[in-house]
DNA sequence: GCATAATTCAAACAAACGTTTGATTGATAT
DNA sequence: ATATCAATCAAACGTTTGTTTGAATTATGC
């Protein structure tokens, strides 16, 4: 049983085609909607190859998840990391900064928006957990620096709010839409400048934990 | 033989109950996930009946969107007339409260948000144009409403943060899940009302369109 | 009662799915 | 050149899918 994890062959080209292919149709049809032999004629290869490479379908959405999520996941702790390393009070902006603005950037890969949206909403029990895997180191970093930052509002709080700008994030990036045009580069700059904005401001304000007269009186 | 105490109309007990099996199924496993013979097992229904009842399995599923957005929606419209009728300048926090309010009432049938959590990812076009038909009205007024109630900030972005609202409630009906015990309701409520916050000062902060040196200086 | 339409049922349909198989090609090293 | 292993290929596997069919059952109108 041959397991070909890390090979530097001709087949290379293979994977990365293969996984082009898969990404593309992942973020237009969704990760049930895609079949292997769609992802096989996009990419020029035998059906067989991605059983092969990948070792099945499972594997090769997590495969594209992974590529997807690594590089701008590291991009935003290494933002943090740096923030934190320099100054000692770090303003929510910045926290926010550090998390949003790797999407706007044009030389990331642009697709990681449209697949991240696509796949957190998937009902599959396993995908859910890789990509639960692959955030959880920058949702808890982000979230003790913010409670750091904000300090009137309580942790849970914060968490809850955090929750509520990744909710926000993966809305907007829904209405991007899988184009990337150059021009559009901008329009998408403006749009996560407007959610750091609202994200502030909803994360720094003060929490009114006395809930009076809540009921609707009609 | 047939069970004796069905003494209604045969029909509309079996459309209801395929309604019901299907709205479960659809929040468990996703619109593609759920096949016809799922639903109609679990509904104790013939595979047929389905076809039969709503034409295919598209119209199914869009007849469970239907009845869980209407009557929400209606709540909503309502409440937004009655403050509309009773005072000329409304708060943010109320035209909030009537948008999400609803979502924390227990008489309502509470699958509604994680139904729609679903169905608002789902890449399929037929759905998505059934469920943007289905809040058409919701979106158009409410963004009205809150563009009069902040005129601080131009309509264009005040239609960018209540996406921003929207996309924190379906993340955070992600997070409640299909769980709604009675004890639930309470937690379900409190989140709610930080949403609530979270919202009113997202939108009611300053719009600074004035991107001046938008990159990191560092 | 009988006739007519509405509804349910078991069975089958073709199509699409993920996966596996076994042969065949290509490269690499001895 | 030969042996060896990774990689590609056509073909088929068994299952599951949504939908359809035609007979059987039930309800409705007269």
């Amino acid at each position: 049983m041959p397991t070909p994890e890390s090979s530097k062959s001709a087949s290379a080209d293979t994977r990365e085609r293969i996984l082009d292919a898969a990404e593309l149709l992942l973020i237009e049809k969704g990760c049930g909607g895609t079949s292997l032999r769609a992802i096989a004629s996009n990419a020029n290869v035998n059906l067989a190859a991605t059983n092969y490479h990948f070792g099945g379908k499972e594997g090769l959405f997590a495969a594209v998840i992974h590529r997807c999520a690594r590089p701008i996941n590291e991009q935003r702790l290494a933002s943090l990391d740096m923030l934190e390393a320099q100054q000692s009070n770090i303003s929510t902006r910045e926290i926010l900064k550090a998390l949003l603005d790797p999407l706007a950037s044009n030389n990331l890969p642009e697709r990681l928006p449209a697949v991240m949206n696509r796949v957190t909403s998937e009902p599959d029990e396993n995908l859910r957990a890789i990509v639960q895997a692959e955030f959880s180191e920058v949702s808890s970093r982000f979230i003790a620096a913010l409670t750091r930052a904000i300090p009137q509002v309580e942790e849970e709080e914060i968490s809850l709010r955090f929750y509520f700008v990744i909710g926000s994030m993966l809305h907007l990036v829904g209405l991007f839409g899988p184009l990337t045009t150059a021009e559009d580069d901008n329009t998408r700059s403006q749009k996560i400048h407007a959610l750091v904005n609202f994200g502030v401001a909803g994360l720094e304000t003060e929490s009114l934990t006395n809930i009076h007269s809540q009921g609707t009186s009609e």
